[in-house]
RNA sequence: GCGGGUGUGGCGGAAUUGGCAGACGCGCCAGACUUAGGAUCUGGUACUUCGGUGUGCAGGUUCGACCCCUGUCACCCGCACCA
């Protein structure tokens, strides 16, 4: 083996032989507990980031290491392909989008393999290609007769440079998500999933996901939003029902004026014909005019209106007057507000500004009379100015006043989410066409399953005007009812992409089933996702509206699991000179670069050592041939202990009969073994499992410099050392595995174990501190009782010199680790 | 403002959860082998006035604190006029 490292030869060699071998190809196994190892997905923009690169080799480690510890692993890949960037590709350049799909989709492929990452890819599976589709399309049907998909008019995110509505998980500072260009508010007739249906669910399992960041799951609460409090019914004096959400009912006697959101109907109607309507409308209009982000800033300045009409209190009585103002939003709750300026921050600020009346109806304990000069919002106090209330304790009058509105009929207690129900239709080409079409005698009709999938047409043109290519096809619009065989006509709108990325796991489990989505039994094998790994962007979309799916699916009796991923890892992103590698900040480095001048398994190792999978990792050249040079290092190891001689014919180490060097290097071996394995397993440190091996090879190579090596020792080192390498850096482990003399790959190699006897030592180092001070190191035989210990401590030469003078008050020894002597 | 997180050498990061702070690697310094080295190998590398001092800062608990508690500062991420 006395040869160069030659990374290249050795790992096209392996991929090569891997792939004919079909390692990774799996089917369900009796025998075996399964593993669903994924990771999220890439969209097929073209190239492979380092991103990629690290979100994958992550994936391949668990992947190698549950496989060889005996599971039967499923570690599957495809493409999230549909979506925006292919049509910009088609206006731009005129290329289809499907050709420039498929064209990346083929070249990342290439690119996965020369990862050497452990795919099965018989399972491979693209959202845009009709056999999935087809499916997307069929979950949708199912969705609309569950009425759980419906269409309505609604005020949507419109963003005026994708000519396409966007969801409001896609808005993201006010502005679009892709482009970042300013979102507007337009009223359209859009497609939704009822999600909101969903909501308590979504919440409550939460608990059910240990094995979740707490990040993630926190963002997914804030998301949903759930706050318990009372819907009010206010009448106007024209008689209208006015219904706020309030939280805080228990304020209801220091209502002193209402707020309507602009948008709500009964500003018009209130305002019609009297001298207010102008004045008003002029309001409305400039509030609206405002961006999304401006309207939403708690920044802003708040600005409001009296509209001329009046509300009656119906706990009070007592008539208040009705404005409307730019701080209260129509989408939420019911878009109308009780204003309890003594009580609530907001309605303080706006009620000072317009001179509207300020009445306190809680007060602190040993309140003096004194006047608020800011809201008074603590949860605390005891109510005052508030009828048969009077004296109560706030949260005591928050229950008793609830269950008086409840009992008038005045009002009921409600729960509000914040989650809105998922806008999924989009006016764009290159996604899932909605499988539904309008007879002018029947109707919106469900596209019949047997007539499934729909197809995208191609007879469309790619201009950017603002309105979906679709309709520049002669041939689509043009459809049958299904109810009554007459001329009908076909949805426009596609489907979010998110709609087809929030079931693919399921399909994995059947990837290419021409009958079914999948196969219930063959998901219920697979099914939940045992590790999930992707990048946190994804905490609040992808993740809920996948989690959302799979509760429908299991709903529909589809499939067992009702949550998609047990556990979720989130890496960190790749940076360089501390910001994220982006083509604008010219701070990008190619994978393809990295894996020609080093090789990829120096470029896996590298990025699996530099971070912990959760932190975000600095990229850097130096250390990437630091990687290199310890590979080299490897090599080289292996070379010259396959020249010990005896090596080839060792027998088994016999723990009892080593001693000295031979002990420690054995040991160094076994310890090598558990330290790789928890750091795998149980801690997700890559980078310290790593460490360990370095550590190991760092010992292995002194052994075989200065010792006579024992060819069982050195025959035990290598045998183990291979396979705790197969994860990180899967093609040299491979190439020495072969050279050690075995037939079969290391990949199907069994997880080395290690022996406690093995671990066990003679003899320790321990400390010798004196008030916690450390004065000595002592070595002490290792099963040596605390009296021992002391005593050892206490006939050291130096002991008498470190405590003259005074007296021992304490003595503690950790066996193992050390002694103190506590000295007054 | 609310929620989550992070602060350790010149740098990335260890310290398996209260017991030797700085493992491992990068960088740097010195040396060896070399016609040569940006190859390889060897040694050194927190600070220090050599007493000690050191994990953002100030306290506390403890025989003992990077780790637990209280307060505080800085930075990062998410949400944000949510009634």
């Amino acid at each position: 083996m006395e040869r160069k490292y030659d990374f290249s030869a050795i790992e096209g060699k392996w991929q090569k032989s891997w792939e004919e071998q079909g390692l990774y190809n799996v089917q369900p196994d009796p025998e075996k507990e399964k593993f669903y190892l994924l990771e999220m997905f890439p969209y097929p923009s073209g190239k492979l980031h380092m991103g990629h690169v690290r979100n994958y080799s992550i994936g391949d480690v668990l992947a190698r290491y549950y496989s060889m510890k005996g599971k039967n692993v499923m570690h599957p890949m495809g493409w999230d392909s549909f979506g925006l960037p292919a049509e910009n590709a088609a206006i731009k350049n005129g290329v289809e989008p499907a050709k420039w799909t498929l064209a990346n989709m083929d070249n990342m492929r290439q690119q996965l393999k020369t990862l050497g990452i452990s795919y099965d890819w018989n399972r491979e599976e693209g959202t845009c290609l009709p056999e999935y589709y087809k499916w997307t399309q069929w979950i949708f049907t199912q969705l609309y007769k569950k009425g759980l998909a419906y269409k309505k008019k609604a005020a949507v995110n419109w963003c005026p440079s994708c000519a396409t509505v966007l969801a409001n998980e896609q808005v993201v500072e006010g502005k679009c998500e892709r482009c970042g260009e300013v979102v507007e508010k337009r009223d359209l007739e859009q497609w939704f999933f009822r999600i909101t249906d969903y909501a308590q669910r979504l919440l409550d399992d939460l608990v059910k996901l240990p094995g979740w960041p707490d990040k993630v799951k926190t963002m997914q609460e804030n998301w949903i939003g759930r706050s318990e409090g009372v819907q009010l019914t206010f009448t106007t004096e024209a008689g209208d029902a006015a219904p706020v959400f309030t939280t805080r009912v228990d304020t209801v006697f220091g209502v002193t004026y209402m707020v309507l959101a602009p948008e709500h109907p009964l500003v018009a109607k209130l305002t019609a014909g009297t001298e207010y309507e102008q004045p008003v409308k002029d309001f409305v209009k400039k509030v609206s005019q405002l961006s999304f982000i401006d309207r939403t800033s708690s920044e802003l300045e708040k600005e409001g209106m009296f509209i001329g009409a009046y509300a009656i209190n119906p706990v009070t009585g007592k008539k208040i007057p009705i404005w409307t103002t730019n701080y209260v939003l129509y989408e939420y709750g019911t878009g109308a507000v009780m204003g309890v300026p003594a009580h609530d921050q907001r309605d303080f600020e706006f009620a000072s500004k317009y001179g509207l009346e300020i009445q306190r109806v809680i007060a602190p304990e040993g309140w003096d009379g004194s006047e608020l000069t800011e809201a008074w919002t603590e949860h605390a106090g005891y109510m005052v100015n508030s009828g048969d209330f009077d004296g109560l304790s706030m949260p005591e009058a928050l229950e008793k006043i609830a269950d008086f509105v409840e009992e008038k009929g005045w009002g009921k207690r409600i729960v509000n989410f914040r989650l809105r129900d998922w806008l999924i239709s989009r006016q764009r080409y290159w996604g899932a066409p909605i499988p539904i079409v309008y007879c002018p005698k029947c109707g919106e009709q469900l596209v019949p399953d047997d007539q499934l999938p729909v197809l995208l047409p191609t007879d469309v043109e790619f201009k950017p005007t603002g309105e979906s290519p679709l309709k520049t096809s002669p041939s689509f619009a043009h459809a049958t009812c299904p109810i009554c065989g007459g001329p009908a006509t076909r949805e426009m709108d596609t489907m979010d992409t998110f709609v087809c990325s929030s079931w693919y796991f399921l399909r994995y489990c059947d990837a290419h089933d021409p009958n079914e989505a999948f196969n219930k039994s063959l998901a219920d094998y697979w099914m939940p996702v045992d590790q999930y790994i992707g990048g946190v962007e994804h905490a609040i979309l992808h993740l809920m509206y996948a989690r959302f799916l799979t509760k429908v699916l299991h709903d529909l009796g589809l499939v067992e699991a009702d949550e998609p991923f047990t556990n979720l890892l989130t890496q960190g992103m790749v940076l360089k000179d501390g910001a994220k590698m982006s083509k604008s900040l010219g701070n990008v480095v190619s994978p393809d670069t990295i894996i020609e001048k080093y090789g990829v398994d120096t470029a896996r190792l590298f990025i699996l050592f530099a971070a912990p999978p959760e932190r975000d990792l600095e990229w850097n050249d130096a250390a990437v041939e630091g990687c290199y040079r310890f590979l080299n290092r490897v090599w080289r190891l292996f070379s010259r202990a396959l020249e010990v001689p005896g090596i080839r014919e060792a027998a088994a180490v016999d723990t009892a009969a080593l001693s000295g060097a031979d002990r420690d290097m054995h040991r160094m071996t076994h310890v090598t073994v558990k330290r790789v394995t928890e750091d795998i397993a149980v801690r997700f440190q890559f980078n310290t499992a790593i460490s360990a091996i370095m550590e190991m090879v760092n010992a292995f190579t002194e052994y075989l410099d200065k010792e006579q090596a024992n060819a069982a020792v050195v025959a035990e080192a290598v045998e183990k050392l291979a396979p705790l390498l197969a994860p990180f850096v899967p093609h040299i482990a491979e190439e020495i595995w072969m050279e050690l003399g075995h037939g079969e790959s290391i990949h199907l190699a069994q997880w080395p174990d290690y022996s406690e006897a093995a671990l066990a030592k003679d003899s320790v180092e321990i400390v010798l501190q004196i008030n916690g001070k450390i004065k000595a190191r002592l070595e002490v035989p290792a099963q040596a009782s605390q009296e021992e210990l002391i005593a050892l401590a206490e006939s050291q030469p130096g002991f008498a010199e470190w405590t003259a003078g005074k007296t021992p008050v304490k003595k503690i020894a950790i066996p193992g680790k050390l002694v103190n002597i506590v000295v007054k």
